[in-house]
DNA sequence: CGTGTGACTCGGT
DNA sequence: GACCGAGCCACAC
């Protein structure tokens, strides 16, 4: 996913969709987990606008990134999609939450 | 370059 | 639990 010649989207988003893409299947990860990764630990929001504008739409698993307190956040496709998804790769979804206790892709 | 906005997060009420 | 306000960050105007 790496943008190599043309500039279609901002490196900040590239790399958003690079660590979206490596979370496996049944797992799932957080909005600020991501933006720590790529140095900004409270530019979570920043991650979200990126999975927003997200151009890979159904390449990327963005549906696998979640909030910090396990509400499944928000989706392009209307967070109903969203945990439908989800919960099709074995990710059980209670309330509209997610158990990250289990579930979360922490990577180091 | 200043403002507003949002798929966020945290702390207080 | 829900609502609110403040802080942070990238992006569109």
């Amino acid at each position: 996913m790496s943008n190599t010649s043309s500039t279609k989207v901002s490196v900040f988003a590239s790399r958003v969709y690079e660590l979206t893409s490596m979370i496996p299947e049944g797992k799932v990860s957080t909005y600020g987990r991501l933006a720590a990764k790529l140095g900004l630990k409270k530019g979570a929001q920043a991650v979200g606008q990126a999975l927003h504008y997200n151009p890979f739409a159904p390449i990327v698993p963005c549906h696998r990134v979640v909030r910090s307190d396990g509400s499944v956040g928000g989706f392009a496709f209307g967070s109903e999609q969203k945990i439908k998804i989800l919960r099709k790769e074995g990710i059980e979804i209670l309330n509209g939450k997610i158990d990250l206790n289990i579930y979360s892709f922490k990577q180091k």
